[in-house]
DNA sequence: TGAAAAGAGTAGTAAATTAGTATAAATAAT
DNA sequence: ATTATTTATACTAATTTACTACTCTTTTCA
């Protein structure tokens, strides 16, 4: 019931690239970061995917933020890195609730709430506000 | 980032003897929850610690709830199967954080702020609200 | 133009956590 | 005493998370 220690990675890693405000390539991240070369390249990759990071192949190469540190909240990096947070499978579309015959259960109103609430929380704090808070 | 299927099951196990409102045996709670009994019977005891429920042993023993629906919360029941909720390991107090010296880091005090918020939605939601619902 | 320095992609393995089982012992009621 | 129940401990299996290995592609620049 916690967030990943890859997502934990990938905050840092942005962290990383708003503080140093310029290219940086992935050995220099990783250093940075204290996350093994092989599994920063795994997360960059994500990050880049999401339109968090931008790439740039070839020497001289390296990553830099795709967008304003203000404009990058903490659900983005988290849901980039894990997919959708919800507290509970029950609200997963996919997922077959064996309580209910009506498939809702008395708890989904209650999870779906806490949900919500931490998805938005999640949004609120963006690495505009986070980055010189050490 | 989930509540386990065990938090799951104990929901239902809870809400099944607020239900039926009797003590019940474990193979009753088991067909009704749809929770194998060797899985059930853990859960149970998990609760029984917890004080959430009272057993009694020998013929015509079983469980039954130690509280009231409403004494009982959502919190409570995750709470006593799996620990204290925290959305991000570095609220934990032996948890080393290899990001800040100072132990303090920037994303900290979001998390715990959510943590927080979430506990205290999910002690807000109890078994004398819930039971009906279906 | 081709070697070097980057990232990209895929597939795999290892570690940790979650889910569930087996077995033997203790207890209470009849 | 016997039977129906819970208790306790230890184990195994499945799933998820964390991390690595290897090969390929792209870009730069001597």
């Amino acid at each position: 019931m916690h967030i990943t220690l890859e997502s934990d990675y990938a905050l840092r890693i942005v962290l990383c690239l708003v503080r140093e405000k310029k290219r940086l390539d992935a050995k220099t991240i990783s250093e940075h970061t204290c996350v093994t070369l092989r599994f920063a390249l795994k997360i960059l990759r994500k990050l880049v995917a999401g339109g968090i990071v931008k790439s740039f192949k070839g020497t001289q190469g390296g990553y830099e933020l795709a967008k304003k540190p203000e404009e990058i909240s903490l659900k983005d990096v988290i849901e980039t890195v894990e997919g959708t947070y919800c507290l509970s499978r029950c609200l997963q579309d996919d997922y077959e609730c064996s309580r209910g015959k009506s498939g809702i259960c008395c708890f989904q109103k209650a999870f779906d709430e806490i949900s919500t609430l931490v998805q938005e929380r999640l949004q609120h704090y963006n690495f505009g506000m986070l980055k010189d808070d050490f």
